[in-house]
DNA sequence: CATGAATGAGGATTCATTCAT
DNA sequence: AATGAATGAATCCTCATTCAT
């Protein structure tokens, strides 16, 4: 079922804001299949029957709170202003940014790995969200190889899709599993281990540690 | 409360046997929330009320395949004789065995990550899990920075943790998200960037492509 | 509670008469059970709020509905003006016509009657619905019973109330549950039965294929 | 959803039954839309829970009561021994037998007519019953039409249909509806109508009040 | 041991109705 | 007059679990 959200009052949009917050909430703190509807609306302070007024069902809210996670993440994953130069230093921001936006979302974007098993709507969605990673990813290898500082044997896609992996691995692991470590040392493994799997030449190492 | 197998006729034990396997399959088809007792019971050809007479829950059944997989992951991650004296060649046997053994039961893995994050036992049975391939991994480089043919900087637990993490998460998008590639690209690929994280000295590199 | 239209203003009265039309519409469509006060309400272009401003509940719109239908069958039921002589023509016309007016408010009257049973309002327009056309026939028998043209044996109310069903559920079979018949035919064979078991003197049935 | 019934022990057999009664009584008295599965669970004596074991909706239930129905009415309306030989004797004893099966269902085909408008399969169940009754009195009217004890000029099925509606609807108003007769009465009016609207030539009607 | 009938807590959903704007 | 957000009573339905046979 649409998510209902035309011609609202601000009254309306406000409790349907409220909603998809307490369900947000909701969502990380239980889990999916634990969230009851009620749970949500007692969260946001209405009845459950307003929860109908605008959504159907359960998936329905999810929905939306999942567009808004991967809108977030997709936002978060911009890397800002003042890009060092430095190949090795771009590559450090780049996980840092990557790591955060992943384990700060965990939860939720499991439960979106979960909802895509079922639902062709999600698992587009999550596929469109690595989609977006792979591809920045994929795009900073390639440069790299141009600039004849990368291994220009390895195949992009599929290099962006395992160290790619990598971090959002770690991400769960250190977060949701509880490995120790913290994020500095973590964005520095990451980062040495990244940059020396594709080949970044020894020129740039070399200021690694400097 | 589980039945045990001790305790049970012969016939007893090929009831309860068939539940788990009909649990395993349902599981793996429908997800752990949308398996219903009623299914696992239809599947095993007997009647829900017997059910109880095995297990006082799903939870229990769970429990129970949750620990068959998890063994059989053990005993698929032993790499068997006749071992590789070749650095690269054995980091490429271990990932070979690494990739098949979390592809083979991606999705049963990931329910037991789903039922970790609300139980304690599952929790601890996930971490048993991850740790004996962490440990494996660790070692693995522990040895090569001891041969030195692996830099010797690298905390070999955070290594392994990553590198590790980059192989079952990989497992993950090729198998339940519909990434292209076959496997022996796949093994050959994740097997480059591992080694070459790692250090592994340009004389073992060298025969990489021999 | 209605609110009649007289206290209304012209916008009032355009509302009220848009609300019951979309009433009678959905009626027909959907049957009484199924109508809800959304349907009506966005049928007729108004906010729910407002049907409130007009009728108390589903029930009250149904009552000015079934009135206006049984206006319009009052209505209908009426022979003009250039009644035949012939005692056959004019049992014939009067057929045409009550066929015609059940056929076309076949499905409300339908809900009349089911509204009936539970509600004694109903009940009375109900009857006095049915009573309108009993009385015609009685009186249109009585009066050839005088003229000797028809058996002054038969009770003319209760031939009236029979013969009279008689047409009233042909009216029902033929076009709710599709018996094959042109209106033609329909009303020649009701004529022709009714005329017969009433004893029309042969002089008159002589006339009846000429 | 297909009603389940298969492989029923004795006591799920009894239980079924005192649901279909229930639920039979319950039609009968409150009207289809009114019943309420609680309802029909409190007057079997069984929690609602167990009405889903037997059927998956009110719809379900109703059908099974529809069906039994109409089963019922087929076997009353079988002329049994000592068929009068009398032609105008033997429509009496259809009429009377047609009446009371008619009238001591009324409330349910007339649920039944009501669920036909919406449901495909009760349209059917509803179209087969009146088919029986149809057929019934169009061979009737045929063999005296052989006999040449009736207009040869009617057409059998069309008679039919119009002269048994006459029935039908006359049980209807004399039950549902409070108009006045006794059964006596209301038999020899309906056979006196049918036996003259067929022609039943002068021999036999000769003998109508003998 | 196995069966399957019965139970009822738990949760989803609908929709008539009220009321502040 | 009209709006549409909010409410909650009323129902439906599922499914884990018990227990007599």
């Amino acid at each position: 079922m649409i998510v209902k959200s035309e011609a609202l009052t601000s009254r309306g949009r406000r409790t349907r804001a409220a909603l998809v917050q307490a369900g947000r909430e909701a969502f990380e703190e239980r889990g999916y299949d634990a969230v009851r509807i009620d749970d949500v609306c007692a969260r946001a302070g209405v009845s459950h029957g307003t929860f109908y007024t605008y959504f159907g069902s359960r998936e329905d809210l999810f929905r939306e709170v999942a567009g808004a996670v991967v809108g977030e993440m997709f936002a978060a994953s911009v890397v800002g202003t003042g890009v060092p130069e430095d190949p090795y230093a771009r590559i450090e921001a780049a996980n840092l940014l990557y790591l955060r936006a992943w384990a700060s979302n965990s939860r939720l974007v499991r439960m979106l790995e979960q909802a895509a098993t079922t639902d062709e709507g999600f698992r587009e969605l999550l596929l469109e969200l690595r989609e977006v990673f792979v591809r920045r990813g994929a795009e900073g290898l390639r440069r790299l190889q141009e600039q004849g500082l990368a291994d220009p044997a390895l195949d992009p896609r599929l290099t962006a899709v395992m160290l790619g992996g990598m971090v959002e691995h770690f991400a769960h692991v250190w977060l949701d599993l509880g490995e120790q470590a913290d994020e500095r040392t973590a964005v520095a493994m990451l980062t040495t281990l990244w940059a020396r799997a594709i080949g970044l030449t020894p020129a740039s190492i070399g200021r690694e540690r400097s």
